[in-house]
DNA sequence: CACTTGTTTAGAATCATTATAAACAAGACT
DNA sequence: AGTCTTGTTTATAATGATTCTAAACAAGTG
């Protein structure tokens, strides 16, 4: 019941796919970071039945779009998906090509004095590399 | 001439495809940043010969390598590169997908508040997403 | 139940990137 | 000069994440 609000609210109908997905990623005690292929291996683990791969795509991408999801600007051959949805910061260790959240109040305010006419912010991100 | 010693101090061999991708890459007034097929159309603009892909995309590899080059922590489907390697910052234009040099002192100093043990820092990189 | 519209699905297509392995060229050393 | 070694280039194939397709299916409405 958990869920099927929160996607009925957001025009999404409350398929039983969702509704698993939405368990799988958001029916837990910290927030994670994730690939497609990570959570697709999560969704099988965790699911009796199949869910296919083109419905883990279409529903990470509709969660990413009602801002359920947000999208995580690094360069790997996959993208990374975080579930932690709050402005936040990431250091990326490269050797074991994992992201480790930063709150904000770890890396303090960021006063960005420059404009760009006609734009405005939408987001502002920190990557930190980590390297041994 | 100009850019032989460079190549030889690295350890690369200074062959005419190397060169005239220095030439491309280097031999500019401003700094830029650009994806593979970008490069590629320009050098097919600059010179006479051929350059095959898969030298571009060595050459820009072995250069990234040397540290002549920077990715660019971007999610896109294609890789973003950056010809200004010092430590600065970037907006990203969402509809235009273009980038835009931020300097250091356009975002001031940051602090990272928190250490991971073993590990250090290489890089602290800022991107701004810019919408209408 | 009937109807509409959104969703799921398997499989194919796309396309940036990497791998392959043969031809070639740079540099070193006679 | 010629010979040798090793690094580089090249066309082409392979890879693999992601997107597309269109048919089957299911949610919601009345
Ligand atoms: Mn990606
Ligand atoms: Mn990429
Ligand atoms: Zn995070
Ligand atoms: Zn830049």
């Amino acid at each position: 019941m958990k869920y099927i609000d929160k996607l009925r609210n957001s025009g999404l109908r409350p398929t039983k796919q969702r509704l698993q997905i939405c368990e799988v990623l958001f029916n837990t005690e910290k927030t994670f970071h994730f690939t497609i292929n990570e959570l697709e291996q999560k969704i099988k683990d965790k699911i009796d039945n199949k869910i296919s791969l083109a419905t883990v795509y279409n529903t990470v991408h509709a969660f990413e779009k009602k801002g359920y999801l947000k999208q995580i600007p690094i360069n790997s051959n996959q993208t990374y998906f975080d579930t932690n949805v709050t402005d936040h910061h990431h250091f990326y260790d490269l050797k074991n090509e994992k992201l480790i959240d930063l709150e904000n109040s770890d890396v303090g305010p960021i006063n960005i004095k420059r404009k760009i006419n006609g734009k405005k912010i939408k987001s502002v991100e920190v990557l930190i590399k980590l390297e041994d």
